[in-house]
DNA sequence: AAAGATTTTTCTATTTTATGGAATTTTTAT
DNA sequence: ATAAAAATTCCATAAAATAGAAAAATCTTT
């Protein structure tokens, strides 16, 4: 008769907080995250308060709305993270942004999704299914996260693969033939590219960004128009990503503490 | 004799949150984690596990390393944007930077300080107090943060220069005459420059951005070189900024859900 | 302007979790 | 191989979190 309802106020904070951020009504008042994370209002109140002690969610007493604080932006922009993924890409989607006159993106993999670190935007106007910085998309959904799944630890890609293909199916009518049928591309060509993607007039190319064991952490990717991405274009773009990449790759954590021994590479993939 | 030791668990994660973001060492184990922290090992021990439940801290297990997850970036990438002013502001400051060749900074009020959101460099390298994303200064000090403070309410600004001047004169020099004088100065042209600043060789120009009772959320700030901005170029950047500002004044909630009037403008100030 | 409805806040007895030190295991350094 | 340090488990005790009731504040409607 174990009718323990309890949970640690850590996990409830990081409730509230994820409601919050993931708000799309603008309804933030204590009733509302309340209901959202499923916590009654003297809880949430109480919970609310300690955040906000905390510096990470701000109040707005005139309009009775709660969100994120600055705080939370500053500690984590201050993050002198060294060996830092977005720091040492940031250049390199400046650079690359400006000389291929298209939209870069960053992607790390975040369990079974794939999450955009940072973007770097082109003079045309693109969508994508990551969007913006911080959002998300199921791994094997678009160049970028394919790039990074096809090049996971074979063990940890089935496990992605598994969890992801009823959600695939669901919301993308992919199925495990066409899945496999991407990977193994990709893993031929060593990088990732439909110029008919899923979304009309969309196109994009991938290369993942490997760790010192060769497996990915990242990928960085370009969104642009279906026109702009003609089969002439591919691998020249597909072979500056690729450098690129590699460059990253030695950056993150130049020499590994124990076999001290460089970053592997991409070459002759 | 209370030795309470006690803090909420909540207080101590953010303690260890804290640590992990302003990290200088690179160091850090459980154990250098829970000295800097102030906790006992096992304490922390069982706090960062929490952490690593909700993706806030990621385990190197191989290196026995804590770092922050791509949990905590993704809220915190999501934090610090009131009204989406971030996303609103992003593509201003890259078309300004582009067509004025000079860096734009886009800083929000934070208690007594100013932050910095985004900045979207220029071809001229800059110094500047704000810094990078993230950083902050006492308002008061470099133009975006005067612009600012010349556009809260009376009561409000008033208690923001009381509390802020003696940190004024400690750190800047600056003292009450010369705060009001350039507060007066702002409101009266309806931005901020100064080419003499206190940055040698470094001048800025910076106008509020305001919500729908006319009060500063924001500012829009360019940094650039003394000889950039000579008399005559001033008051045509000015007037560029005061357009741009007014544009996404209107953007920030377009219409008050209650009064359903537009947003203020800065016209006639 | 008053009454009703909703939301926010305070309070508190009870349940649940958090705590730090001691003991144990694992890792690292010598 | 041995010692030292670090990480982890365990647990009795202390402390904090919980939900509900009730009060206060605020918003709505007339």
């Amino acid at each position: 008769m174990d009718k323990s309802q309890a949970k640690p106020a850590l996990t409830r904070s990081f409730d509230l907080l994820r409601a919050l951020a993931t708000d799309e009504s603008g309804e933030n008042r204590l009733t509302d995250l309340a209901r959202r994370a499923g916590l009654t209002p003297s809880t949430a109140l109480r919970l609310l308060r300690g955040l906000i002690n905390e510096g990470m969610v701000d109040y707005d007493e005139g309009r009775r709305q709660y969100r994120l604080g600055i705080e939370f932006f500053t500690l984590a922009a201050r993050a002198g993270n060294p060996g830092n993924l977005r720091d040492l890409c940031r250049p390199v989607l400046l650079r690359l942004s400006a000389t291929l006159h298209d939209t870069l993106f960053l992607l790390v993999r975040s369990g079974f999704d794939a999450v955009c670190l940072d973007r770097s935007e082109g003079p045309f106007p693109i969508r994508s299914f990551t969007g913006d910085i911080g959002g998300r998309v199921i791994m094997g959904v678009g160049q970028g996260s394919v790039a990074i799944l096809a090049f996971l630890p074979e063990a940890e890609r089935e496990e992605v693969i598994r969890f992801n293909l009823p959600r695939l199916y669901d919301q993308h009518r992919l199925d495990e033939v066409f899945i496999r049928g991407e990977i193994a591309a990709v893993r031929k060509l060593g990088y990732a590219s439909r110029s008919s993607g899923l979304l009309p007039g969309m196109a994009g190319i991938a290369v993942p960004i490997l760790d010192r064991e060769g497996q990915a952490v990242a990928a960085l990717s370009m969104g642009t128009t279906t026109e702009r991405l003609n089969g002439e274009r591919m691998p020249i773009v597909a072979d500056i990503l690729k450098r690129e990449a590699e460059t990253v790759s030695r950056l993150v954590n130049p020499f590994d503490p124990v076999l001290r021994r460089p970053a592997a590479s991409l070459s002759g993939v």
